[in-house]
DNA sequence: TATGAATGAGGTTTCATTCAT
DNA sequence: CATGAATGAAACCTCATTCAT
């Protein structure tokens, strides 16, 4: 049972997505190689190749960690009544969501020209889509309509754009996320806020 | 007088950027290539380098366009009494200053990754920080910071965001201007708003 | 067991090495380019970027096999006697590793301007710097460490120059031997021989 | 009368050959670009094509300035008694002539593998072994062929080699002629000396 | 489960050179 | 006497990918 370096076993697969997501953040996905990512794993580009058929794939495996999560969420939300309780609760179990995928989602807020491109894009739009539907209400005033995607901004972003300010993470999540369910209250058309 | 494909005239360096800047927001600018772009103009890529030392160089010149406008309204607002109404006003005068330089933004938006790397990147966060600071009152609590954060994004993101949206693109950007002025203001802690 | 163009065993990185010299040697470094090496080992130019991190990498290569030889020749000297036999002694060994490193030294002797230039330069230089030194009387008259200089440049420069010539080799370099080291014995002040 | 940087009106020629020289000697012939030429003569490259055919025209151009006084000297030497004194001012005139153009023989001696594909390779190869045969004494043993081939050596790189030596230069080159004088003396079999 | 060796396409950049003005 | 604009060729280098072992 010899340890250090060489007790990879079968994490391999995991470790790669792991590095892969790093460097994606980091650098973007056109200008991380495989190279890079081999050598960071200290293990030669065709054992990636062993894992993964293509580099997109290893994007494409890394979304699907997150596609899972967020359709259960569409899905809650789709069944529950369209109450603004039920948008608030949407904001927070979302919100969870994205710290829970925290580098992921940096990549795609930062990556957008090249998710687009590829075949990810399509799905996360549709995502994206659903959980404004399941916020708005029907034949509301353009402006109610920019305020709920505004909310999916703010948590998007907030996070990483509030790195520079002093603050623990979780107070910092904790403000976003209160902007986010402010925007959709008054979206709601929300008496109680003002 | 001849026209047409031979027109060489003194408007290359023009037509470069025109092109580049196409070719970059919609394919990002790592995938957009320089024989792509001297192929889209109909020149050989040394004539790119005649008129720019490099790729990023010609990235740059898209943002000199750009940095010009912006640090006037900075400067404009910090010569202005820090009341709300001053507030509005540069948030109207941004996104107008947004909507003359929409390809480049939308740009921005989805090359973080891209342009964080670049020497523009700093340049750009400096400005973004400006703006924020002339929006918030000093000691303001952390949601409000969010606020005016959560503002600038909407401008930024707004108007690409709404595209798949029916409606006049004019009506689109008063809607996300006035989003955008209705978080300043509550960040402002304005009454005649709740 | 096939033979002739397909024998990809595990000599590649020899196999460009020998070639990359002979080019580098007939043409001068700046003027061969990775293509023409690659052509003539019927391999890619990415085939030589797997052996070699850059062109000056090969170049590089080529002098590792030098080094060592010089560095133990000049190690040697200085745990002698600094007397006239081992100067002696000194110029024969040298003038035996040049010998077995003729292409080399050739390619050196032509290319001085392109060896200063890389990181090769400042080493050879030192080793040159070395070896007069180990061939020099303290506070000898300066004509005499011309003489130590001269003697060493024959060493180098002798054997193409006299390529013109006719004659075999061996009786060649025994004569270009002769001369370098009656130069160092009348720099050393050698009374037997005149 | 304008003054300074405008002042130059017909020696723009002039300036390009010095500027060439200079960079060729320093960076070697294939590295200096006609780029980085035009760039020290704050001129375009166009202008440089104004008043040489070519790259190599330049070079050429260099050359020529040093072809006629060493075919002066190859000229005297053969219309005097082959003695010993005739040899030793040979050889003095020639140190002469090459201190008036050090730069240029740097030059040669540093970028041999250029010089040799141009077409100044064939012409200064042939002067060379001029002057080799007017210091030569008929049917001389290889040794003595070897001695005379090295007091020319010595004479080209005497001066550069010697740059890391502390002392006046006149007096090295003083140093240098007498070992090259040295040199061609025992290869005429001078007893006066041994 | 991985590696060593290689490929083909394509990237950015630089060069010497030309020519109308 | 010189420039501004451009070209065609080629340079070095990197990438994603493959495949026999």
């Amino acid at each position: 049972m010899q340890s250090g370096r060489q007790q990879r076993r079968g994490d391999t697969r995991q470790r790669i997505q792991d590095v892969a997501l790093e460097l994606f953040a980091e650098q973007g996905y056109e200008k991380t190689s495989l190279r890079e990512i081999a050598e960071h794993l200290d293990v030669t580009k065709a054992a990636l190749y062993y894992h993964f058929k293509t580099k997109e794939d290893i994007l494409i495996s890394l979304f699907e960690d997150l596609t899972g999560p967020i359709d259960e969420l569409i899905e809650w939300g789709s069944r529950q009544p369209r109450t603004l309780d039920t948008k608030r609760e949407l904001l927070r179990r979302y919100s969870a969501a994205l710290a829970s995928a925290e580098g992921l989602f940096r990549f795609m807020q930062e990556n957008q020209a090249t998710v687009r491109e590829l075949s990810i894009g399509e799905m996360f739009k549709e995502r994206m889509l659903s959980l404004m539907a399941l916020m708005q209400e029907p034949d509301t005033p353009l402006e109610n309509q920019v305020r709920c995607m505004s909310a999916l901004f703010t948590l998007h972003a907030g996070s990483f754009a509030l790195k520079s300010f002093e603050g623990d993470p979780e107070e910092k999540r904790g403000a976003v996320l209160t902007v986010a369910i402010d925007l959709v209250s008054q979206a709601h058309g929300d008496d109680t806020r003002r």
